[in-house]
DNA sequence: AGTGAGTTGACAATCGTTCTCAACTAGTCT
DNA sequence: AGACTAGTTGAGAACGATTGTCAACTCACT
């Protein structure tokens, strides 16, 4: 093992079987928040059966990789949601799901400034807005 | 029932039990958020054995009363806290738990800003900064 | 003391999620 | 192509937080 060029340590070998090109795909085909599964069903009724244990995982593994956001309902379930790369947060519709990807400087400096008041370091932050859409109210 | 003065219909007849009083009380003895379980261990050892389903029940109402706060730790766990009655945030520190009770004019006009933007209406959010606390770091 | 609606607690039941582990598979080396 | 192997899958068991059940209890009021 003399070789100079370690693939760097963060990618530890994943492999882009069926199962999770599948689970992949059908979390481009919608733009709410669902539950692991409700993804499940979905994967069934598109005839791409997947074992629910695996579409937990995957989703697991996508939400750590930060390809999808991950949010708790109110009962504590949680629900997956295709993501942009960059920081931001949801307004979601409390009635339909309809989901708003939206960004913040003045919460990011808020946070930041709130933090640093109380001394207190690595910060991050949750933040979700709820509200009823327009075609809902 | 020809009485002309029915209580409000928001109070639905609560009873002072000893239980009830041991919870509220237990709540008031610290200060980080504590899971359900944990509350009915501590009330254990103060030698009020409360049950635990008394103990959920009763976090609940206080909750919905907004007499304390719940969040939910990344795995779902539902955590209490006693709060103040306006409306606030936390910044809590990931290692301790210690909390800190934040307000913030900025945030509350920023989400309303963005939902109105977006049609949205009935507006709530949610909002909790984590963070390392000074003696923990 | 008597009455009744609200309350309690032991336990069962639920439900989302994770674990287990034998069978399977993608990639690699020959 | 065949063999090897580490990563992956899926069915089902296991888990853990939470809620439901229901008979026994208790507070507040007559």
């Amino acid at each position: 093992m003399t070789s100079t060029d370690q693939p760097p340590p963060s990618a530890p070998a994943l492999r882009p079987t069926k199962q999770r090109k599948a689970v992949t795909e059908a979390m481009g085909s919608f733009t709410d928040f669902r539950s692991a599964q409700e993804i499940h069903e979905l994967l069934g009724e598109r005839g791409e059966a997947v074992g629910l244990a695996t579409v937990y995982r995957t989703l697991q593994r996508l939400a750590e990789a930060g390809d999808v956001d991950v949010l708790r309902t109110e009962d504590g379930e949680a629900i997956y949601r295709r993501c942009s790369d960059s920081h931001h947060h949801h307004l979601v519709c409390r009635e339909c799901g309809a989901t708003v990807e939206v960004e913040g400087p003045t919460v990011e400096r808020w946070t930041r400034s709130i933090a640093a008041e109380h001394g207190y370091a690595d910060v991050s932050h949750t933040l979700e807005i709820f509200g009823t859409c327009p075609s809902c109210s």
